[in-house]
DNA sequence: TTGTAAGCGTTATCAT
DNA sequence: ATGATAACGCTTACAA
């Protein structure tokens, strides 16, 4: 007992006892047993994290997680989930949330496969009063707290910076109701476009991306007034960039395009992608804090938290500002 | 006792007892303390995982990991180290293997700091005998299983390739004695050049980045006669690109380039760039294997391994074939 | 086939 | 300030 309260350096103890076992302690390298300290504690100072296996934009979240978290001590218990998998991602989620359960993390921070899961999904969570936090979905039914990107916001920044620049045919390429981010960032958009007079919006809303190329095609060549996109994410925005090329659509001569999401291609991109940045690492950071906080919480009651960190856009090059006074010839 | 036979399908038990057992857990839904066990059992089954915190290749290595250690039911226990910190990103190193090691894992996967660590440094893994696999890093002084790619074999395909396609005067572009991936690519490149009579290679040794596109330049200009590059990383590639362009350099018409590692940007580059597939995922796969094997093998006198994965040429449209016959003009 | 006893390494609690 | 005791939940070893 002395012992641990030398090492921890918890509680009343002579200064002498305490180096005398601090010596010894170091001859012998002794070690603590950090799954036994977690089992007599209650806390393992250990954070399950689940992300699609695909972590693309998750990496940089995982970053500042990874960096936030640490600096609080704790470790990351990390499960990837493949996606693409349907009902059987679902399962395995459930199944990994379960696992980390019985690895008794102190919490867990989750990237949901679906956005319509329920309480009842995360049943066993609530039981244990484990903390959860979601990134990047809203899950409307769950009453967890939530980190993400202020999706809807941007789609109006998005709008507002190319209608500023003097666009007022514009293309959205947007993909659909499923995703609750494209949705929020395609309905800003469409909020703040209608706003204003003149403004005509053509839309693609599809959610598979095989679909876009013929969409943008038919779009471009049947509406030569259009000089703007935006695209809901810089995938769709690379997609265009061949596309524009096919039809001799020159960027940002011809067709300006901003994407969303500063996904990697972006200053590959001919010429580079204008793009939001969504500060994918502030977002792990910010999420690690709620969760910490939560953890350490005595009063349980607090409600669900929803935080946001704006997104805002990374100028590069594929954006043209077409005001007259501007560009005189 | 029966209880604990009967969850875990261990020993002779009665068949209705056993499922009278599971009734009764189903009921008060019984989960397992995974901490309790894996002091009692000493094994875990959970794995240290340490990559740099810029994960870009690491992401897919991490994906293969992780899927063939959850086949065989082992969780991963990550930590990320920011590289860029020199002697600071050492030592943190060495305390995350000594958390993962207080946190009792049953072995450790790692890509390392840096390239020139002795057994000393990893003296607290032996002397718990936990397996230790490194990842892209062989390290001369340590014995423990390693996994990466042929480097060397890949830079001999790459002069391979570019002589295949009538090129004689060849710029390579390298990195360097320190990191050794690179300096095998390089010297396998320049071992298979060398074998072939009129071949003529002009070599960029940096490994500051900043000065490649300086030496780029120049080599370029003074050398007119140089019709392909082979670059020891994309980025690199990414760079003669921006080089190129801005010398009036068309690729691949007046310069063939072939990049190395596959790392994202490729396909958005024009022309798309020719390189080479590391073949992320089955690094992971292959040092999750060798892992698990060794964790279970008795007799821990086996030597350490070094295996490695073939990289192969993913052709895009960057590299040119010159031989007269199929450029007639 | 089932049950008993001991122990894993630590901390909480209470006593000295 | 220090120490004794119990407890955490499970499995191994052995006994019945």
């Amino acid at each position: 007992m002395t012992a641990s309260r030398a090492l921890n350096g918890t509680g009343h103890i002579a200064r002498a006892t305490e180096e005398r076992i601090q010596i010894i302690a170091e001859k012998y390298k002794y070690r603590p047993n950090l799954l036994i300290r977690g089992v007599q504690t209650g806390r393992t100072m250990n954070i399950g994290v689940i992300f699609p296996a695909d972590l693309g934009f998750y990496t940089n979240v995982l970053e500042g997680l990874h960096d936030e978290l640490l600096a609080s001590n704790y470790s990351i218990q990390l499960s990837l989930i493949h996606q693409h998998l349907g009902e059987h991602a679902i399962r395995q989620e459930h199944q990994q949330i379960l696992r980390l359960l019985d690895l008794r993390v102190d919490g867990i921070i989750l990237r949901p496969v679906n956005d319509d899961a329920s309480d009842l999904y995360f049943k066993e969570v609530f039981e244990r009063n484990i903390p959860l936090v979601t990134i990047d979905r809203k899950l409307e039914n769950v009453h967890c707290d939530a980190l993400g990107t202020n999706d809807f916001k941007a789609g109006q920044q998005a709008a507002e910076y190319l209608i500023t620049k003097g666009h007022r045919n514009i293309l959205l390429a947007a993909t659909g109701d499923i995703v609750s981010t494209g949705r929020e960032r395609r309905n800003g958009f469409l909020s703040s476009a209608e706003k204003v007079k003149g403004v005509h919006v053509s839309i693609i809303n599809e959610t598979d991306f095989k679909h876009h190329e013929n969409e943008a095609r038919n779009a471009l060549t049947s509406h030569p007034e259009i000089t703007a996109a935006f695209c809901v994410t810089d995938i769709l925005a690379a997609g265009l960039y061949n596309t524009a090329l096919k039809l001799g659509i020159r960027i940002p001569k011809d067709l300006s395009v901003l994407g969303f999401g500063n996904l990697g291609m972006g200053p590959y991109l001919n010429p580079p992608l204008s793009t939001f940045d969504q500060h994918p690492a502030k977002i792990g950071k910010a999420a690690a804090q709620l969760l910490v906080k939560r953890i350490n919480s005595t009063s349980e009651k607090k409600r669900a938290q929803q935080k946001t960190i704006s997104a805002d856009i990374l100028e590069r090059q594929s954006v043209r500002n077409i005001n007259s006074h501007e560009t005189p010839r």
